[in-house]
RNA sequence: GCGGGUGUAGCUCAAUGGUAGAGCAUCGGCUUCCCAAGCCGACUACGAGGGUUCGAUUCCCUUCACCCGCUCCA
């Protein structure tokens, strides 16, 4: 499937568009359009209710642990900006780059490292972004190039002092980038802020600087010690929480797939930490499952644990579910939702402070005055089993996803072109949206055949019901065949036709959208078996 | 952010330094008893800003957006 069909259909069909159109658009934006709301609003209830509300905490749920307990959060997207100090986000986002004006190469700027040689009277900054074991190699024969030195006359350079990062360097014109042919290729460092940032108040001033949250993850552990002592929850449990996120990405690119604004689906579940890797297997199977049941069936879905050596130590595990989506090379998988363990990571900052990930055991991150770089809030959000009266810190499995992520996904699965006869019996295209019943955003479509005999009112009378209990559309105008095809591109399940027959026996039928198969049901019925088969 | 490409109707595309066309879709009418049918009619476009020119959708500059490659992707 071509991404330009699926794209131009979903601006045909109302599904999708491009935000600010009229104006030239924004980069990085999208506006659902009135299908396509009802579409991101059913796979976010299905979410919800999945996940949430229809969740039975009396039961031990097949593949889990134990039992345990969901309950749900709305937080702001503007918090404290102390949250986004302590979660790691503020340093982590607000990277300094480099580019090389010749390899076109980009670089963090604290992570390129260095160091200075002087050899025929000119001293040069020689840069690597080899790895570390390698680093000392790669160096030498970067040094031996740039002053153009066979391998035998390596002693006429002279180093001078140890590999150091790139931003101890002021006088850019002597540094040797990384696969340069010449000296002084690089740009001045240039901030890159990943978080928008904004100034809540009348005043724009720095004191004022806020940011728009880049996950909704933080507003949940920022209010687990309100959660706890206002529900009666017990550990295990999990807060559950929907909402808008903003980040700046470089190249927003790929429809909606990387969006600067996009919304979140997010649970943080809270158990003992002896428990945590068999919490951390089952959410990774149930929230995979979860997109197999509603269509994402096939082998375009993955589940990938990531490798021992890509998890942080404090992690036991992190798996992403990952769709092949047709606008990436064959063989590659973009990324619907991650599922984490994140130990006790984020509590125990916004307690002590934030904690450096490269610590084992984990410790605070001091600043230059040997106090915390950022100091957490203080608070006390450890947990005491009432039980067992154990106080521990509980550790976290986070499944994170992406409602927009995987809105497209079901939007590219669906997409489907088959041959249908038309008519006169000739074999036509057909572009269909096989969208699973439970997120199509229309669930059944009501005709009279034809717009005479009275099958018009007979067929208003069932839309009118059928709108009470679900999304229904009515349509009489034109041929019946091109009113089918019109809800096939919009995923609608089910099609009634009020016919000649019905006149008689009060009988509608029913066709299918994807097998075109039709059959006929009583009048009285007919609202019950659909709803039946779209929820 | 860099390099390349593309911007014309709701969609897919055409033509042109001097009145911008088509197919499909949409809307109205007639016809129509099951899969985009037929006939008649209607609506709708040169991404934005500036320059050159008597005149610019066309040439030039800038900008914005989209696509491809690089980069980035906590």
């Amino acid at each position: 499937m071509e991404m330009e069909k699926l794209v131009s259909l979903c601006k045909r069909r109302g599904f999708l568009f491009q935000s600010s159109e009229i104006y030239g658009g924004i980069n990085g934006f999208w506006d659902y359009g009135p299908l396509g709301v009802e579409l991101k609003r059913n796979i976010k209830e299905a979410w919800w209710r999945d996940m949430v509300t229809s969740h039975d905490e009396l039961s031990v749920v097949a593949g889990a642990p134990a039992s345990y307990e969901m309950t749900g959060l709305d937080c702001t997207i503007i918090m404290h900006p102390q949250v986004w100090k302590v979660s790691g986000h503020y340093d982590l986002f607000s990277d300094r780059m480099v580019d090389c004006r010749e390899t076109k190469g980009r670089y963090r700027y604290d992570q390129l490292r260095g160091q200075w040689v002087e050899a025929k009277g000119r001293r040069v900054f020689v840069t690597t972004n080899a790895e570390a074991d390698d680093e000392a190699d790669d160096l030498r024969r970067r040094a031996l190039k740039v002053f153009r030195l066979r391998n035998k006359d390596a002693d006429a350079l002279v180093w001078d002092g140890p590999i150091v990062s790139l931003e101890t360097v002021d006088d850019f014109a002597s540094v040797f980038a990384p696969q340069a042919s010449k000296v002084g290729t690089l740009t001045e460092p240039r901030e890159f802020n990943l978080m928008l940032d904004c100034y809540p108040g009348p005043i724009k001033d720095e004191k004022n600087r806020a940011f728009l949250r880049p996950e909704t993850a933080q507003g949940i552990f920022v209010n687990f010690k309100n959660v706890v002592d206002s529900t009666r929850v017990r550990v295990p449990f999990g807060i559950a929480q929907v909402g808008k996120s903003f980040r700046n990405e470089i190249t927003p690119r790929n429809f909606t797939f990387r969006s600067r604004e996009f919304e979140q689906m997010e649970i943080e579940f809270f158990c003992h930490p002896d428990t945590s890797t068999a919490w951390y297997k089952f959410w990774r199977d149930r929230r995979f499952r979860w997109y197999q049941d509603l269509g994402l069936a096939g082998e375009r879905l993955q589940l990938r644990d990531h490798d021992p050596d890509e998890l942080s130590h404090y992690s036991t595990g992190t798996a992403d579910i990952e769709y092949a989506f047709p606008f990436l090379p064959e063989g590659e998988y973009g990324e619907l939702e991650g599922i984490a363990h994140r130990g006790d990571f984020d509590l125990r900052s916004h307690m002590e402070g934030k904690l450096n990930p490269e610590t084992n055991p984990l410790e605070v991150e001091l600043g230059e005055n040997g106090k915390p770089k950022y100091k957490g809030s203080g608070r006390d959000l450890t947990y005491r089993d009432d039980l067992s009266n154990e106080r521990f810190t509980p550790h976290v499995i986070e499944p994170s996803a992406g409602a927009d992520r995987a809105t497209l996904a079901f939007l590219c699965e669906a997409y489907c072109e088959d041959e249908q006869p038309s008519e006169k019996g000739k074999l036509e295209t057909r572009v269909v949206m096989q969208l699973h019943p439970r997120i199509a955003p229309i669930k059944a479509a009501i005709f009279p055949l034809v717009k005479k005999d009275g099958m018009p009112e007979v067929a208003k009378d069932i839309y009118r019901a059928m709108k009470k209990q679900f999304p229904a559309f009515y349509d009489e105008k034109g041929a019946v065949g091109r009113r089918y095809r019109r809800q096939d591109e919009a995923g609608t399940p089910y099609c009634i036709t009020v016919d000649g027959q019905t006149l008689t026996d009060q009988t509608v039928t029913i066709r299918d959208r994807d097998t075109l198969k039709q059959w006929r049901v009583k009048i009285d019925d007919v609202v019950d078996e659909i709803a039946t088969r779209v929820s």
